[in-house]
DNA sequence: CTGTTAGCGCCTTCAA
DNA sequence: TTGAAGGCGCTAACAG
């Protein structure tokens, strides 16, 4: 009943499997071996052995173990942040496989600073995790990033933006995206069409552009402004876009956020000038959060599932850390599906 | 240049202090100093000591430091979930500050499951972190986690949620967050309210309660319906309470969202009947997320400031590992801040 | 089937 | 100021 060292205050010296097996009269692997419920060893020494354990109150040392097999059972997250309800989700799914595949998540939110991010990944790899995940900041070298990933053999895989087709990269299929509302927007009608936000220089934002441009091209819409509006993914970025837009004296038929959160700040702005989404303006975006088929009226989006996202992350990232041999370089797209609803469906043509 | 094991495939074993010294030619301990970049070494041997690290591509080992200190330079945080923009700023700000402090985030989302909440406390014991946050799960036993908790001597904060008074916590000041809100809508002439959502058994739900119907009561504001509408913080459970609400024939003067949220649901819910929040009904809410100024109409919502309940738990708990001596339980709560926007402002008795 | 032993890489004491 | 050596708690190899 008392373990040793149990009075509050003093330092209690760790309950090691020596100890343990001291106590139950047996040797460490025994020991070793309970603890993982081997079924080489009889039932009876199990118990003998249990009860010493709980009689110290022995707590397993993760960490010596992990030294010693030189594996931390650790998969590290860097992503640029997680206000974003998309990188939020794709976090906890993430999280969700490799806790129950026997990992801990170390995450890291590099708010978008190169510097940052890379102190961590470097911080990561010092703690020896088996593999890393990382969704990159805006702004990211693609040769500095390799050098670094490459001086490890930890598996590693891209999240959401990419940068060519040479390491694994998990991601929604995003110019097929663009393609798909392309469409849904040239057979409403829509002749005149503007992109707002978005990373400027992101995989993302270009493949989003290029599938909707070029089903543009091909129906005869126009792209107005000429140059397009950027800005970060926030809902003052939305309406100050949209605001900036407007002041131009370009009321386009569509307008397309780059995401939902984008969205959220272009019906504001819109609102603040006595136009609808929907009557005066079709309105459509990327993602699909959670309350996008709950805003007033309800929100045209691209689903990009970042549940689905984090979970082929976790399978591939898992595969590489079972399996080290290097294999093909796997790019997986997540296929986006539409989501109509009244911000686009209920426009027309006046 | 040629790192002894660099060639591809092979199984590159780890460089080590001791490759280090044997090559620049002094002890491992003068090695280990310069890592730490000691006055006490010479430059010309730091130099030597460095150039010798480059030369073999040394990588500090941060688990085997960690693991002889007995320390692992990391820090649990255990949340229900990041899709409610609240956790997510807080769990952001959190990872800044001990990240920052040197340590690492391990990061578990428990989904509001109270089972696997416990494995996920275990298993961060098991890794040795060096404190731990908690936002407990709804359900949460106080007298299984005292004891799950009170078994390591690791420091150990509540988030958000409370139990008593035992044990470090931070969190928004509920209860005055309540009474200013419930003050704000008793000038505003609001004679019945409805409160709207929340998690059942929980400390902050309570607070916001005890400090809103206290004021209530003061100026004769009566609640309905009677029975309190409960439900997850989705907006479809905001949309769903309203309904439910509404289809009770129940419209009061003002609706209480327990967070903005919700309050995206009630706003959805109201449109959907023809119904203007902040016309035909005053509706405020708790937590001011980003985007809560340009909701449709904006939404009058309580600050409760996220970032600083994050940084602040964060100190408490780097301040507790560096000095274990058992103080008095720390109690922090952030001053909540009343956004007057449309959504009530706009609202009068007609 | 079970016990003993060596050592993972670092930090810390101790000696030179 | 610097070098050598022991050991943190566990696992894997080997011996019995």
């Amino acid at each position: 009943m008392s373990a040793p060292g149990t009075g509050k205050g003093e330092h209690m010296a760790r309950v090691t499997l020596k100890d343990v097996s001291r106590l139950a009269g047996v040797g460490t692997t025994t020991a070793s071996l309970v603890l993982r419920d081997s079924p080489t060893i009889p039932d009876e020494t199990k118990v003998r052995v249990r009860a010493a354990m709980d009689e110290l109150g022995y707590v397993y040392n993760r960490q010596a173990a992990m030294f010693r097999r030189q594996r931390s059972m650790a998969i590290g997250l860097v992503v640029t942040e997680i206000g974003n309800p998309y990188f939020a989700d794709l976090a906890m799914h993430l999280e969700q496989q490799v806790f129950d595949a026997g990992y801990t998540l170390l995450m890291c939110y590099s708010r978008d600073d190169v510097q940052r991010q890379d102190s961590q990944i470097r911080r990561l790899y010092e703690r020896g995790i088996d593999g890393l995940a990382l969704l990159p900041a805006v702004g990211t070298d693609p040769t500095e990033l390799k050098h670094l990933v490459d001086s490890s053999s930890t598996p590693f895989i891209l999240i959401a933006r990419h940068f060519g087709l040479e390491q694994d990269y998990v991601g929604a299929d995003n110019r097929v995206a663009g393609q798909i509302l392309g469409r849904h927007l040239a057979d409403l009608g829509v002749r005149t069409l503007t992109l707002l936000g978005g990373p400027e220089d992101a995989s993302a934002t270009h493949e989003r552009i290029n599938g909707l441009t070029g089903i543009a091209a091909e129906s005869g819409t126009a792209m107005v402004p000429s140059r397009r509006i950027t800005g970060a993914s926030t809902v003052v970025a939305g309406a100050e876009g949209t605001a900036q837009l407007l002041d131009n004296g370009d009321l386009p038929d569509a307008i397309v956020a780059y995401n939902d959160v984008i969205a959220t700040g272009v019906y504001a702005e819109l609102h603040a000038r006595g136009l609808r989404p929907g009557r005066d303006v079709a309105v459509a975006s990327f993602d699909d959060n959670p309350g996008a088929s709950h805003q007033v009226p309800p929100l045209t989006s691209m689903a990009t599932f970042p549940d689905r996202c984090g979970e082929i992350c976790a399978s591939i990232l898992l595969e590489r850390i079972e399996q080290p041999e290097p294999l093909a370089p796997r790019h997986d797209l997540v296929a986006p599906r539409l989501r109509i609803r009244a911000s686009t469906a209920g426009w027309a043509r006046r």
